[in-house]
RNA sequence: GCGGCUAUAGUUUAAUGGUAAAACCUCUGAUUUCCAAUCAGGUGUCGUCGGUUCGAUUCCGACUAGCCGCUCCA
């Protein structure tokens, strides 16, 4: 087996393939494209929907603990201040025009020297363990090389956010150690803002929302209250998450408009929440590998403990090895009782449960995985895509292309393949297999060109089995198809009992 | 958003200051066609806007989109 030959040629390849059998198209191609925003084709909507259904019957339905959810897209939008969207879901950046560097505002750090009460020019320092010594010792460099005589003061580090607009052009950047090449930092805001209702003025404003999160934890009291759920247990949703993302990159990997499936898993406040982070991180991984992503491509990543939001128990990253490097796939974070905390708060409702044990109320804390359901497909594009070095049968070698999907999210389960169209038997038995088995699966109906193309095509769209309705069929006792399977290219003969059979225990 | 590179059929590429080509894909027809069989035929292209020019796909500019880096994250 060939596969290309770094990873910039199998991302090239993955885009080109997904364009070319209709799995991804840009958005709004005709009128030049949008930046962060993709179509999802005939192929990619089967492919992306069936790792939804994937994910909700194996969450949702096959689970006691766990119950579905579809909430707005567009909620109040003091929601988001709870939350902490609308103060916090931003970066302040800012660029040092001569070096090109760009910093975080939150992150660049900087003091006036002050020599016998008087400020004589500044100094700064990126964030770190000793950023005040930094200063400080940058300071005293600072007065010594302008022979400036006098007592120089201790500094006051500031971040960057608190610089005046007086002071900016005065604060020197860290690449080049001279002042005036720092841009005021700019803030913007992720979500997107929309208006709802016919005026447009600032009491209009609502968001669309920036993850699926917030609206189980703003429906927590109406499942409590309508179920009959009981600790531990979690509520899921699965929908479309909208961010204003600076630079959208890596195809669908960091888009604008995305999909989310979320669950939040609500446990008692004294529950042992590492061991459920744990199981839930194992969950995840077990998840994943069922619908085909190879265990050599997943791996972890804990969040260090002092980069954590302050709420935050700890945060596993589940990472892909994707071709443009191992990044984030899914995260699973313990948030304590911060959210519910928070929409208590500001709605002035009380979101706590009743302990019958200790007759006392309480806030239960939360486990919460999140995955965005277009890297995941993404990801199973990339590890499912293969070329092959096959001989025909003169020995001239050719390369097949085939995309390896697990039968349980293939867009197509099933080609079902006359031999050849002009032949009234075969065409006639085919379709008949055909209506039967689109009732309940994804199945396509080719009879176009030569056989040898038909299963070539079927390999790029990663159909895991095809049945040719051959002569063989008609003449002989049995009523046999060929089975032709996708990954070994062997055929066998299978009746109809046996491929619904096979169908029944691959296809979940 | 900033810097660097890029933009020709659905895909991958070629040529050209004088009106665009190939392969694959796709479509139609023929054929007892099982690993991109064979034969015959068809559709389809210079990202957008502007400038220079007798004439621009080619040169220049802006915009849009893509790739890489800064940054960010489901």
């Amino acid at each position: 087996m060939s596969s290309p030959a770094d990873s910039a040629n199998l991302m090239e390849a993955v885009v080109s393939l997904a364009k070319r059998r209709g799995f991804i198209y840009p958005s709004s191609e005709i009128y030049g494209g949008l930046n962060g925003f993709f179509d999802y084709g005939p192929l990619g909507s089967e492919l992306k929907k069936n790792i939804r259904d994937c994910w909700w019957n194996d969450l949702v339905r096959r689970r006691d603990d766990v119950v579905g959810l579809e909430s707005s897209i567009i909620m109040h939008p003091k929601v988001w201040e709870a939350s902490g969207h609308v103060a916090g879901f931003t970066d302040p950046l800012v660029d040092c025009k001569v070096s090109k560097q760009r910093y975080r505002a939150d992150q660049l750090f900087w003091a006036a020297v002050v020599v016998d009460g008087k400020t004589v020019g500044h100094v700064s320092a990126l964030e770190s363990e000793k950023t005040g010594e930094e200063l400080q010792a940058a300071a005293e460099t600072f007065k010594r090389k302008k022979a400036i005589t006098g007592t120089l003061a201790p500094v006051t580090p500031k971040d960057f956010t608190e610089a005046t607009e007086a002071e900016i052009p005065l604060i020197p950047s860290p690449a080049t150690g001279e002042p005036g090449s720092l841009t005021p930092p700019r803030a913007f805001n992720m979500m997107f803002e929309t208006n709802v209702g016919a005026l447009k003025d600032a009491s209009s404003v609502a968001y669309l929302r920036p993850e699926t999160a917030q609206g189980m934890f703003v429906d927590f009291k109406n499942v409590v209250d309508t179920t009959r759920v009981k600790l531990p247990f979690g509520i899921a949703q699965i929908g479309k998450s909208f961010r204003n993302e600076i630079t959208p990159r890596n195809y669908i990997f960091r888009s604008r408009e995305f999909e989310q499936m979320e669950m939040e898993y609500f446990i008692h406040e004294d529950a042992d929440w590492a061991k459920c982070h744990e199981e839930w991180i194992v969950w995840c991984e077990t998840w994943l590998k069922s619908i085909g992503l190879p265990a050599s491509h997943l791996s972890r990543y804990a969040h260090p403990k002092e980069k954590l939001a302050f709420y935050s128990k700890g945060t596993v990253d589940i990472m892909f090895k994707y071709p443009f490097g191992v990044q984030e796939l899914w995260g699973i974070a313990a948030r304590g009782n911060y959210d519910l905390g928070q929409h208590a708060t500001a709605s002035g409702k009380p979101q706590e449960l009743f302990d019958e044990a200790t007759k006392k109320k309480f806030v239960p804390h939360v486990i919460e995985p999140a995955v965005g359901v277009d890297r995941i497909l993404l990801a199973v594009l990339c590890a499912g895509y293969a070329e092959e070095d096959v001989k025909d049968e003169k020995g001239n070698v050719e390369k097949r292309t085939v995309l390896r999907f697990s039968p349980r999210i293939a867009p197509v389960k099933v080609a079902v393949l006359p031999l050849l169209k002009n032949k009234e038997q075969l065409t006639g038995r085919a379709q008949a297999l055909y209506k039967k088995l689109q009732r309940r699966y994804a199945v396509q109906y080719d009879d176009g060109g030569a056989i040898g193309k038909r299963y070539r095509r079927q390999d790029e769209a990663g159909t895991p089995w095809c049945v040719t309705i051959d002569f063989d069929t008609i003449e002989k006792p049995g009523d046999t198809f060929t089975l032709r399977e996708r990954d070994t290219m062997a055929q066998r003969r299978i009746t109809e009992a046996e491929l619904f059979a096979l169908l029944d225990a691959q296809v979940y």
